[in-house]
DNA sequence: CGCCGTCTGTGAGTTTGTCACCGAGGCAGA
DNA sequence: TCTGCCTCGGTGACAAACTCACAGACGGCG
């Protein structure tokens, strides 16, 4: 049984492309926090994640960042893939943020299963298709949704089933791609309205349906 | 002579895969104005642009509009491919910004190739990520960056050689995802400092050494 | 000439980003 | 325990950007 199976896209390849796959690459495991790529790093391997969780964001060279998109257990972080092979400056970073076990797929082996198996191309497009949607989104957010909107729908989709969310106001900032001081007064504000209560280094939310509703303008 | 030249990335493949790939593609023409692809339509053909522009843009609800980048002649408009072949929804659509001829490669065909030929999948691959980079320098722009030192970079861009500029303030609003006013206001205070001239429905630039070290911020 | 649609200008108010600075809390070494 | 030191959060003042509402200017056309 092997991990391949844990892949929507790759469990419906034929068992012996499977095969190939599991015994031409190679199981790794990263602490919490390592950088997984950056900008002027060239990995060769394609990356498929077992479990954990890495974020990937964009910094500038005024030291703000933003948060472009994670990468989660199940799934592939093509996007190096393509910057590498075309010899592309990759301007984002990519970082563990719990500790991740992870495929590493030797650009070799990937050009042989791209060219032998139509379901592992299928595979490989649908995940930039995805992180294609994702940058889209965060397009759409900068362009065109208020900061409050889109901090609402951060502090929901973060925190998951939980009901605090251990964070600072910069991490919050750097997942809207804004400024601290605006997390904190949306913050402010959302706990004058009742809607959240802080502490140092966490956020409670208290009334979710209200943070549903902005989240929803 | 056949059109497949025409792209570096192409000129480099082996003469059957040439041969192969112009006898099972169609050229096309297409007139200026066209929406070549739009949220909710599925074109199964992988197009490459011989001549002619395509401008890529987002639309929000609200209406408001932002221009992510330009297919340009000897380029291909994979993000389209992806996002078809994983059935995601694209958010984007693509317009022809002058007369177009266009080569239309069928998924069967595209498929074929991607499995035979390894340059054909690098050439692919460069497209993505071309365009990946291209939407990074959105993001970038969006959050980080002020609005006069994106106008003025963009109106150089739209600019090239010529020093007048046939364009609204409502369309450079678009280039850059942000409103009219900012734009008319931006515009007013470039000619008050006698770097542009303004006529309805144009742009004169005066002092591109001026517009260049703003842009250079 | 008069009408209409598009393009541009502008003021007022709100939201967001920037800058400078301060105080509170936690931690580690003396 | 005291003392720095660092991170986190709070705040005021101001600048930049967005929104809304409306007005005038220009061009084409009947």
């Amino acid at each position: 049984m092997g991990w391949s199976e844990k892949f929507e896209g790759l469990a419906s390849l034929p068992k012996d492309i499977r095969d190939e796959l599991e015994s031409r690459s190679q199981v790794m495991d990263v602490p919490e926090g390592t950088t997984v790529f950056a900008p002027g790093m060239h990995a060769d391997n394609l990356l498929l994640l077992l479990s954990g969780t890495v974020r990937v964001q964009q910094v500038s060279e005024s030291g703000r960042e933003i948060v472009l998109y994670r990468v989660e257990a199940g799934e592939s972080c093509v996007m190096t893939t393509a910057c590498l092979i075309a010899h592309e400056d990759y301007a984002a970073e990519g970082i563990t943020e719990t500790a991740c076990r992870a495929v590493a797929i030797p650009r070799k082996v990937f050009d042989d299963l791209a060219a032998k198996s139509d379901a592992f191309r299928q595979f490989v497009f649908s995940s930039y298709a995805r992180r294609i949607t994702d940058l889209f989104g965060v397009i759409e957010a900068l362009a065109f949704q208020r900061v409050d909107i889109r901090l609402a729908q951060r502090l929901l989709k973060l925190a998951g089933e939980a009901d605090t969310l251990e964070t600072t106001h910069q991490k919050l900032a750097t997942e809207l791609g804004t400024a601290r001081e605006v997390v904190s007064r949306q913050l402010r504000e959302f706990q004058r309205r009742g809607w959240i209560e802080q502490n140092r280094g966490s956020v409670t939310l208290l009334d979710r349906g209200a943070l549903e509703a902005l989240s929803e303008e």
